[in-house]
DNA sequence: TAGCTGACGCAAA
DNA sequence: ATTTGCGCCAGCT
């Protein structure tokens, strides 16, 4: 119960335009590995107020959203955020970890 | 209480 | 490059 809350806090916490990857999240939460959990928590938990469509993929993929993939991209690209931006985002903030 | 599921991720073939 | 299999964790039935 705690994890599900840490999760949609920080899901809830992506500023807009950028994106993390279901692994980034259940690391922020706290639980590095239970980045399936994630997943599982935002399916279950259909709520406006988390921006689920920050959530992708570790190759900054869409996986899946509970208003449909087509919404998520819809809304992904009004913040300014593209298939390729997302890979991007994803790339530097691993590269940022490495340093 | 125990088992199954899933919006994942990575390695191997 | 793409597909298949396995491991992982918390939540739900």
């Amino acid at each position: 119960m705690t994890f599900k809350k840490r999760v949609l806090l920080v899901v809830k916490k992506i500023p807009r335009g950028k994106v993390l990857t279901y692994q980034n999240v259940a690391r922020k939460a706290g639980f590095p590995r239970a980045y399936r959990a994630v997943g599982n928590i935002l399916n279950k938990n259909f709520d406006p107020a988390i921006p689920c469509h920050r959530v992708v993929g570790s190759d900054g993929s869409l996986r899946g959203f509970n208003r449909g993939l087509a919404q998520k991209k819809k809304l992904l690209k009004k913040e300014g955020i593209d298939l390729k931006k997302s890979g991007e985002l994803i790339c530097e903030m691993a590269r940022k970890k490495m340093h």
